[in-house]
DNA sequence: AGCACGCCGACT
DNA sequence: GTCGGCGTGCTC
């Protein structure tokens, strides 16, 4: 017999079975899907075996060195994932693999063992307990512990180490080691809550229909118990013996999400996001292979997770943009999603205050199933929106902070309640400009201008990391005048604890939130009113629940607008909305304010008015008109290179190729220089493509992305449905 | 990815 | 005359 085999490296040019002899010894145990050892040339690889046969090919074959991890190897579905993603992202089959398989688990590296181990004392010779007891009858801590371990074995750092050295002695103990879970669940079950009209709605539609394949879009307000509807339906899928998976984006899985499916599953479920170790994800991901539990809640990737039976897939915040995957593969968790319920005939919930318009969209043209939550739970009402124009303000030198805003935060101050100010914008400022001569930092490497942080007074690109210290006066010039430009978050808390030097104010960015824990331990600070204002870019936007929040303050609302993005409406929309979701979640109303330089912007008013249907209709007619999605499909191709003439010369041919190719109706615009023309010295042109249906675009990409596999020189990467570009 | 083979420039 | 540059091609 013989086994086809792809290797590790996640190059292209080998991205191909290679075709080895099995020993007789493997014979038996060898599985398609398993780890295995091969030599490769004149190195030995790891590699996965695709396929077992008895095709003898017509060249001398080597045979396999060895099987590994013969008990965790990839089933069926997984193996038929991987393939979709290598077909439906254009990368190797050894890259999608790994990127299903957790980091501990992936192909490489799996020397160490990642279980931890507790160790318990047992007893060895129960005849010789006896005899010590009769021979110390006054050791009355000794005794207790022989006679508790005539029962039960003890954990190991319970007892006094020179107790269990004496016994160990004595030989009358011995010493076990057991595998022990990092994250362990008590369970405390909580009742189910009942449903309202509209969830019971909600619920039953899909409940009736729940062994078959549907996409349900479930459009519910903030507030409105979206949650609540998926536990009764995964109640009801795990009642048939079934398993659940649930999506949430990164910012989400903290306290309250985990802990509401802790409180109802127990440990019957795993959670899996980027705040776990290594180890802790191994030990989650080892519960999901023996069984031990039904339901996995966790980020993009856990849509991978190799539960059996599997009974729902339910995608929290479905517009988010987190489930698309921004590196190699460029997956989208939507699609695979798809792919999963359609191989398990289950229903797929997509579920979102502010559905993605694509995802709407389908909605209304019924490829997906439509189920609404129109009213808050509690009879909480929204909030009360204001946009202030801020060109007015600037007359009055208000630059950060309208009158109205001071004066709103000042009343919530004397109040004692709680206050939330967005600002998508990290770093200092965003750059230095010379009021002399106009020098700007810029960065060297790349088209971009450094962001100033004051805390470690340097200039930093966002881009390739790229650092330097600050000088005191201009390079250029020598002059004396640098002014900072562009508002952020490091510098609004720095004003505000001019503006307010009583109030207890804390930052939540990228910067403050980078050590582990120090996000949880934010949120439960702010939650427990240690501080007044909470200030932070869009991860302060999302799911989070402070009641005594009354006034959320959105500084800048032009940053969101103003990127260049066919989606930045959407994004705005979105972002606003969530964030002044935020306001007024308990009895107490609450109140946003939205300072703009463009107080007539339509996204804006639709937010104030809480308007999502009506934005809906808005954006889709601009969206139309401009023949973007979901009107139309996109697929972008960039070209890169280190050298300028080769880069733009790739790049025309690549666009001739693709007119000779494409259906008539498909646009191709550009190579145009990409958004950030040079990224780490490399040049970037893109290609972007708008179709509706072309049977010829997938074949044609795929057969430029083959033509540049031995090309060293260019090149060039193709993502579908980019989430920007 | 790694390694061998192979054909042209500056050096013990 | 040789050492070594990296361009090309192959790995079951």
């Amino acid at each position: 017999m013989y086994a086809q085999i792809i290797i590790e490296y996640p190059v292209k040019s080998l991205d191909k079975c290679f075709t080895y002899v099995i020993p007789k010894q493997f014979l038996d145990t060898i599985k398609i899907g398993m780890k295995v050892k091969v030599p490769f040339g004149k190195s030995i690889l790891n590699g996965i075996v695709i396929d077992i046969n008895n095709n003898k090919p017509d060249y001398e074959m080597k045979e396999i060195i060895s099987l590994e991890d013969s008990e965790n190897f990839l089933n069926e579905e997984q193996l038929s994932i991987g393939k979709y993603l290598q077909e439906e992202t254009l990368c190797t089959l050894i890259t999608a693999y790994q990127t299903m398989l957790p980091s501990a688990l992936k192909i490489k590296d799996q020397k160490t063992d990642y279980n931890k181990y507790e160790e318990f004392v047992v007893m060895d010779d129960e005849y010789a307990c006896e005899e010590y007891i009769k021979m110390h009858p006054r050791a009355f801590k000794q005794i207790e512990i022989l006679e508790l371990l005539k029962n039960d074995k003890i954990p190991k750092r319970m007892i006094d180490n020179n107790i269990v050295k004496v016994f160990k002695n004595n030989k009358l103990i011995k010493i076990v080691k057991e595998q022990k879970y990092r994250i362990n669940i008590i369970d405390i079950l909580n009742k189910e809550l009942t449903l309202n009209e509209e969830q019971q709605i909600a619920f039953d539609e899909v409940q009736k229909q729940i062994n078959e394949y549907n996409v349900f879009l479930l459009q519910g307000v903030t507030g409105s118990g979206k949650t609540e509807v998926y536990m009764h339906l995964i109640s009801e899928v795990i009642k048939n013996g079934k398993t659940a998976i649930v999506l949430v984006p990164e910012i989400c899985l903290t306290t309250q999400t985990v802990q509401r499916f802790y409180d109802r599953f127990g440990s019957s479920v795993a959670i899996f996001h980027s705040g776990l170790s290594k180890g802790e994800k191994h030990d989650e991901y080892q519960k999901i292979l023996r069984d031990e539990v039904k339901i996995v809640v966790g980020t993009r990737s856990s849509i991978f997770v190799p539960l059996k039976n599997l009974g729902i897939i339910i995608i929290d915040e479905e517009h988010s943009d987190t489930y698309k995957q921004e590196s190699i593969p460029r997956y989208d968790a939507i699609e695979v999603a798809k792919f999963r319920a359609k191989y398990h005939d289950i229903p797929l919930i997509l579920a979102s205050a502010t559905p993605s318009l694509e995802a709407k969209a389908r909605a209304g043209k019924r490829v997906y199933k439509l189920l609404t939550l129109t009213k808050r739970t509690n009879n909480m009402k929204l909030p009360e929106v204001q946009i202030v124009d801020m060109t007015q303000e600037v007359s009055k030198k208000n630059f950060i902070f309208s009158e109205t805003l001071k004066d709103k935060i000042i009343e919530r101050l004397t109040n004692q309640e709680q206050i939330i100010l967005l600002l998508n914008r990290r770093g200092f400022s965003t750059y230095i400009t010379c009021g002399n001569c106009g020098y700007t930092y810029k960065c060297p490497n790349c088209d971009i201008t450094l962001t100033y942080h004051k805390t470690s007074n340097n200039l930093r690109c966002h881009y390739c990391g790229y650092s330097i210290k600050k000088d005191d006066s201009c390079p250029n010039c020598q002059g004396n005048s640098l002014n900072y430009l562009g508002l952020g978050t490091q510098k609004l808390e720095e004003e505000l604890n001019k503006l307010y030097p009583e109030a207890k104010i804390i930052r939540m960015d990228q910067d403050t939130t980078s050590k582990k824990g120090s996000y949880q331990r934010i949120i439960d600070d702010f939650a427990d009113g240690k501080y007044d204002i909470l200030l932070g870019t869009q991860m302060i936007s999302k799911g989070l629940d402070f009641k005594n929040v009354t006034l959320v303050g959105i500084i800048n609302a032009d940053t969101s607008l103003n990127i260049p993005d066919f989606r930045a409406n959407e994004k705005t929309f979105d972002l606003l909305y969530q964030t002044s979701g935020r306001a007024g979640r308990n009895i107490k109303p609450g109140e946003v304010i939205i300072q703009t330089f463009n107080p007539d912007n339509e996204t804006l008013n639709f937010v104030k008015n809480n308007d999502y249907e009506g934005f809906y209709k808005y954006e889709m007619d601009i969206r139309h008109k401009l023949k973007y999605p979901p009107y139309t499909y996109i697929a972008t191709i960039n070209i890169k290179s280190s050298d300028y003439e080769e880069a733009g010369k790739s790049a025309n041919q690549i666009k001739n190729y693709l007119s000779h190719h494409l259906s008539t109706a498909s646009i191709i615009y550009g190579p145009t220089p990409a958004a950030i023309f040079r990224i780490n010295n490399i040049y970037n042109f893109q290609i972007i493509i708008k179709y509706t249906f072309d049977n010829r675009l997938h074949e044609s990409l795929k057969q430029i992305d083959a033509n540049y596999i031995t090309n060293n020189k260019v090149n060039i990467e193709i993502t579908f449905n980019p989430s920007h570009f």
